[in-house]
DNA sequence: ATACTAATGCGATTCGCATCGCGTTAGCGG
DNA sequence: CCGCTAACGCGATGCGAATCGCATTAGTAT
């Protein structure tokens, strides 16, 4: 989609994105996300400006096939036999993955500077979309198991465990610890089994009666 | 903070801001996030470019002055007598308020342009952080009619309530629909109601057992 | 009322990113 | 092995944002 029909893939064309998406990811690990300039990339990747913006059509593009390219490579789906261990694994990896110093910024700035555009955002949705779609298969074995209601929507038990983690890294700016984290999986946890995700059902809907 | 400090408030510089915050927002809302320039509000609200410059540095000043003077502007927080009726109010409120034609696409352009600078991000922290204590009242009145747990941190109620539409919205692009918005608040009471939110409390921390 | 000075108005200049036309290289088919 | 052309390299140019020094206006104090 945000991907040039490359009629060349032979070599050189795949080089030449390697090296310039890599270079992307480097300058927005050094400068962060609001001092990536295509120029720099430029320098950097040893490729020249004009095939940059001829590509990729400016810093937008750039990003957004970083984003690309990081849906692309699959992603192993926690399965440790509880929704709740799940649950909390997926959090904690987001978590870690913001975080630890090991990831460094690169993550976050990924994030941000896709932000910035509609085309990276375009590229978010995407990445997000493959992502809530894999996850959701820790609700489907727990449903399975007979853990969680029938008919529970997996993809949003997963969006509303992580939604706080994000919702504090990248809107509200609040700090981010591993308790906040783990408060999300239990809470995405305690409304799954509530029957929140359960479309259609009357079930609880009303009512100001006990849950507890 | 992001406010120079004006040692002549006297009519004039407030005039000056008034009609350059108020150009901003006309700016953000016609020609959207990525449109903006120091020159347009310049020219739209007759104040000379090199003014903007001085006193707010940018863009990023400009935006992040704007929601200073949103978050400034205080907010009423629904009553309703029921936390479920608070919080369904409450993530009513933030649909409506990002997907109405009335108020346009303006708050969402805000917000976007916002999210751009470090600047901007600082001021939506503010903004939040006093949106959230003043919402978490919802959450102190129901823990006083012992509709919820003693200790529940109602900040974190509130966060948990709105951070799936900001996520939906700002971060994976999903569509933001009022069903969603419902089961936000749904899942925030459930989660509220099995005591997530009480800190310290081993309470229901562990057991693979029936919270429903 | 009248100095005083903070705040703004004004235009020129600088600076850096984006874009263009043309020459060169390298992958592809025969 | 040899043409063919897509993809890239290269430098020049255009364009708009950001910044500067100085002139002017308008609050403020006395």
């Amino acid at each position: 989609m945000s991907e040039t029909p490359i009629k060349r893939p032979g070599g050189r064309s795949a080089r030449v994105r390697a090296a310039v998406l890599d270079a992307t990811l480097a300058e927005l690990t050094g400068r962060g996300y609001d001092g990536l300039t295509v120029e720099a990339v430029a320098v950097r990747s040893g490729v020249h400006k004009a095939t940059l913006y001829r590509r990729w059509g400016g810093v937008d593009g750039l990003v957004a096939d970083v984003l690309s390219r990081s849906a692309g490579q699959p992603w192993q789906v926690p399965d440790t036999g509880s929704l709740r261990d799940d649950l909390r694994a997926i959090t904690h990896e987001v978590y870690a993955g913001f975080t630890d110093p090991g990831h460094g910024v690169t993550p976050r700035n990924v994030i941000l500077a896709a932000l910035r555009s509609p085309q990276g955002r375009q590229a978010l949705t995407a990445f997000f979309e493959a992502r809530h779609g894999q996850a959701a298969a820790v609700v489907t074995r727990s449903v399975a198991r007979g853990e969680t209601p029938d008919g529970t929507d997996g993809a949003d038990v997963v969006r509303t465990a992580c939604a706080p983690l994000y919702y504090r890294l990248f809107v509200t700016g609040e700090p981010l610890d591993e308790p906040a984290a783990h408060r999300a999986a239990e809470a995405a946890l305690a409304a799954a089994r509530a029957g929140v995700f359960v479309p259609r059902r009357p079930g609880r809907e009303d009512g100001s009666g006990d849950a507890r």
